[in-house]
DNA sequence: GATGAATGAGGGTTCATTCAT
DNA sequence: TATGAATGAACCCTCATTCAT
């Protein structure tokens, strides 16, 4: 009982600084945030970030991979409920990854503004839970183009690219917009259209 | 005359220093360039810069200003050019995206990279010029709908913000390899294959 | 008895703290060393060193008081050994300098290079076992001079002390080398007679 | 002219700097003293330091380095004045070394209580001018070991280390008094003749 | 007593910006 | 205009010390 508590506690803040540098992050961007203000906002001692992290670049890092693990995880057991084919796959793919940004609207400011400053600047760091993401998307477009729901002539990972930066670019169009939306099945729906129809395989 | 060489060589020197913070951001990213590299990537003093721009961000927001104009024009340019209907236009703008990314590698990573983390950070900037260069691909997808070339259940803005992501976000990739492409006209075709029959109407 | 065993093991325990500092200190010097290398050095946990003394400065001087004490406490042992008159007692004082540096290469390096500094900076502090341990030479001195084999013109204190610097500075020197001599009867032998021939009354 | 006057105004702000962390460091010591006092003292801002010296250590080694030069170079003059023999060079040194002591308390302060850490702890510094400083004396005596004036069964090279250390120890001992002394010459004198004594050629 | 996670004041260093020349 | 030395506010990170367990 105790060592688990002990992990619990020590997990917990971890995660509140993790939780309190996202906050930071959406709202002011990596590099104009303090880690003073992380740890304001994570109820800590600024040292104390440093108990749990080398550095800001390694907080910023095992922010990615983190939050970037629990959505992966998410989306993977919501498809395996997915009853249908591929399409249907994809279409609920698109749908949740605007759903997790409705639900977690830091989450979606952080990732769809930092993820490609941090791709290029954090040195030697190449994001491979961003690859497994993407992976994800890239094997259900591959299961369309065997199964013949899909078109062969494009390549599923240059495709899974533009898919993933035409959602990303929505998205982020969207969390920049002053009100934030509570729904966006109207803008899912619309993306998937113009997405899925591009897929498709033609007679 | 005089006055006319003066203007010039005034632009000269404010262009030079355009171009030096261009290759710089670039290479480091906005945060990580140093006001004294962008001098000496232009060959000018650091306090020169001061004489041409307020400060460091001003001097983002104008680089923006002056290759997204620059940019705009050349699309416009081309797409002038184009015999045959919108969905030749349509195709020739997304082969225009590429096709100017590779023959300014700096810029296309310059925008790619910079552009989201400026919209955000950089106060009370809207940038203006992304939404003339995103409102020349909305322009273009309304004529294809008015014409019955796309389909009309698809909003034109929304629409035209995921195609700008999917090139966007294949550049990315494009441009973050080791190896800088001379040629991506495989990428380009297959890019506007996907999206362009996403856009096309059924019968 | 268990009284008797308590202060023992206490006193074991500040000892391994005096310990763990006095190598640390010698290794990388007071203002580079972490409390937390000491308690690693001493396998305490950083908290107990707080336990046995009340600040850094206070183990630094007390480790100091402690490692002169025991100095003195060797020198006035051996010297009670010595047969002879006031020049073998001198030259086995100035031997046993270097004896015990040979034989403490942690505690000669602390001293060499520590004493000074403390000495100046740590605040209202004047390192009274230092002086008894000079003291204990000045004795030596005054005795040859009224015995008629050391010079009387010489001022006993200062004398002391040149006679000091001398050897430390020799110490200092051979403990900076690379290679830790095991050996230093030559250097113990050529400082001796450089100062006791000083020192002799000439008829 | 202006070049000179460019150099001159250069050095100016150099020498400031050097001087104020000279006082600092006399006053504090080395550890104890923040940059930012140096620049009080030196009346510059604390980036200054920066322009001027990479760092901290930088500017301790420069120290060193600067003030070690300008006392072998007065040394060096004054001995080429001596008029007499070896002794008369060898007492004329160790007065100069009191001398200079008293004229630069500061001075006197910092290379007593500084030197032995820096040349412990500042990495990868070895204090080629400290070297040269005790080379001259190491000459001296050497010199009087072939004319005969001094004895040959000493280490010319561990010789002049253990005069250096008396000479140090005994500065140190009156720097740190309270009053500071205003004549030396006592001191001087005592100590110049237990070690010339000592160094003596016996017939 | 013993622990070591947590604290937060403090300091070295950077760098955008200024201004005397 | 152009320069670049100088500025000093800002910030990341360290580490001596505390205290709940």
């Amino acid at each position: 009982m105790e060592t688990k508590e002990e992990k619990k506690a020590q997990g917990d803040k971890r995660e509140k600084i993790l939780q309190g540098a996202l906050e930071a992050f959406a709202k002011k961007g990596f590099y104009n945030t303090k880690v003073s203000e992380i740890a304001d906002e994570a109820g800590v001692a600024d040292g104390t970030i440093y108990l749990y992290f080398k550095n800001k670049d390694d907080l910023l890092i095992s922010l990615f991979e983190d939050r970037m693990e629990w959505i992966i995880d998410r989306i993977e057991a919501e498809l395996e409920q997915v009853e249908g084919g591929t399409i249907e796959k994809v279409r609920r793919y698109m749908e949740l990854h605007f759903q997790l940004a409705v639900e977690n609207p830091a989450l979606a400011e952080f990732i769809t503004v930092e993820l490609r400053q941090s791709a290029k600047f954090i040195k030697e760091y190449d994001n491979p839970k961003f690859g497994d993401y993407l992976g994800i998307l890239k094997r259900l477009i591959e299961e369309g183009q065997q199964d013949g729901t899909f078109r062969e002539d494009l390549d599923s990972r240059l495709v899974s690219r533009a898919v993933f930066g035409a959602l990303d670019e929505v998205l982020l169009q969207l969390t920049l917009s002053a009100e934030k939306p509570s729904d966006v099945s109207l803008e899912a729906t619309q993306v998937s259209a113009l997405l899925i129809d591009g897929l498709r395989a033609r007679e």
